[in-house]
DNA sequence: AATGAATGAGACTTCATTCAT
DNA sequence: CATGAATGAAGTCTCATTCAT
């Protein structure tokens, strides 16, 4: 391995990735410190100079898809396009980041059930929460702008829909993972039909 | 304990509904088979007469779990009323469930977690993919059936509406389980609202 | 089964054979009490009627074999015939005894090395060593006999020829059992050779 | 414990050596791996660094064990003396392993037994054979030799011979373990005057 | 006498984590 | 910084034995 000129930080983040593609594969249960040191080229003991716990490479790994997808989605909202645009290409977003990351689903399942029964318990609900947070804010104000541009229908409850969209993005991630046969974009369309009608019917 | 009448499959069930219990509140990885023992008030070498391991107690429960849905799914689907009132029910239930299992959520998401790095991976996702076919079922059917009747627009995919439905409710669960400020019945109102509109916009 | 007639000893018996045949085939330590109770095709709690422990049944299958053994020696020394045609006839036994009983050969195995660790210790090193002194008692008076008549040499240590001969046939029990490609008369008929002439070499 | 300049081979032997103590005192099956780990002075996780199971370390005994008699045996085999005086040695040899390893012998016994109802059955079941046939082979040659330079009589069965001495000195090892009160180089001297005879008398 | 459901002691083994080098 | 040998806590599962029926 070739990491001369790499700070610290990147080596930190070799680690977590390399956590990452070793708890997509086996799961975090089924994971030995020593599997993740392997792939990363590293020694066991190493892994404790840059995480003090196993878990604590969980979360790391939770936040790094987190803000991987984060930085896309922002991406998307910088776009200078229109707000029916800007819709359609945040739903395409979603479709792409589900399909692409059917793999690292089991991880982000690890990073859910791993809430329970845990001294960090509290700090994977604030993650996740503030997660979910970000994502509905992004399209609660995404909705709101449209609002009041005169884009999007003013009756529509914004925060309860934001909700709505993070969730099936949400569960289509899951529902893929365990059944390849779904088509994502597919099901996107459907759901961005149904969307786009709710927040622009009668709407000049 | 009074379980004289009951026969060996009500004990076993007994079994199942400790065993929910504990891994709603430890989580599975840290619940013991003692734990669940003592919940149930038998001795733990008993567990093992009922059941050959800790993860085929997850199996029992999470398909307890579900089946307990799909029986409220079926005598909603069983009730003579129009399609769009039965939509509204649907989607009611949905919300409710959601509400009423947010403390079993994290058996689910130990459930989904549980299926990698496992012997029984094949399995898991078996049960998984079943139970998603069945949801999605039910509500394809109710789509076509509405529009056969000419209750709904003729145009829409049914089966990608159907696995945005379960995706929906399914990323709801998870979403309310760390997020508890979340009103799951507004939210359900806001989709229910882009659904049947989607679904009946144009029909008479 | 019918067993009708049979009164409580050969119920008794019946599970000695049964025992025997499934510690033959599976060894003591990988056989369940529940399995020998199978084996003799009553229910697994009724062992205990029989037998106090797992380990008596393990005493009660040795000391059959023993006696089986025991037995046959003794018919052959009740035998009106010469002492060298009565040493032909055991040794011819040995062999047949240890031909026969390969498949017994683990039971034996397993009583021996039961004899450490073991509440009842001391008990089994009385059962090994009362039946070695049997079959040793057996060959010195045999010996003895026939020095006695003249048809054995006078100088013959007539113990340490016993223990031998005993020590002959239990190691080739052993041998046998690891590699079945031996011939145990054509091994028997060389050491009775040895036997026959160092008895009686320069006897008229 | 001193063991600076000990590299790791030399650990996995003391590991072995502290095992064997504890095997024979114990018994195989009564024997906890703490307790081996405590008499080598090390943590009980450590011994799963060199050894893969409790039974790994069993054939590690066995083989120890096995490995020192033979050393000896190749050592007498080596030394420059007549073919008469070598079978003096070697069952002057004989009784001497015999009577400085009974404490040893459960362990060998134990290995004998834990043949069966074992998934390492046929690993056993080879160990004991090879081990066998390096004796007989042993022995086997050097009757032949024997014979060929006229200090043997020719028409003895060499491998029938040789599978009695193992047997006989297996035998004894067993016999003696039960009952101390045998005299193992009375009991070798009473055979061995057989087995010379028998393979000189005759002879020039 | 016969049964088998219930039991809980017990042991192997795994693996996250530490720390001396 | 890096390492990996050493560790021991912890948990699943087995199974001999009991005992109410």
């Amino acid at each position: 391995m070739v990491l001369t000129k790499t700070g610290r930080g990147s080596k930190r983040q070799h680690l977590v990735e390399a956590a990452a593609a070793v708890f997509a594969e086996q799961g975090f249960t089924s994971t030995r410190v020593a599997d993740i040191a392997e792939r990363a080229g590293i020694g066991k003991g190493t892994v404790y100079e840059y995480f003090t716990s196993k878990e604590e490479l969980l979360f790391a790994v939770f936040e790094w898809i987190d803000s991987r997808v984060s930085t896309r989605v922002e991406a998307v909202l910088a776009e200078e396009i229109s707000g029916h645009e800007k819709l359609l290409r945040l739903l395409q977003l979603g479709a792409d980041v589900v399909t692409e990351q059917v793999e690292m689903q089991p991880v982000i399942l690890d990073f859910w059930a791993a809430s329970r029964g845990n001294l960090l318990e509290d700090r994977h609900r604030e993650v996740c929460t503030s997660s979910y947070h970000f994502f509905r804010k992004v399209i609660t104000d995404f909705i709101h702008d449209g609002q009041r541009r005169g884009d999007f229908r003013p009756e529509v409850d914004a925060e309860a829909l934001a909700a709505t969209v993070v969730s099936t993005f949400d569960g289509l991630g899951v529902q893929l993972f365990f059944d390849r046969s779904l088509d994502p974009h597919r099901i996107t369309e459907a759901f961005g039909r149904l969307l786009i009608e709710g927040l622009t019917a009668g709407v000049s």
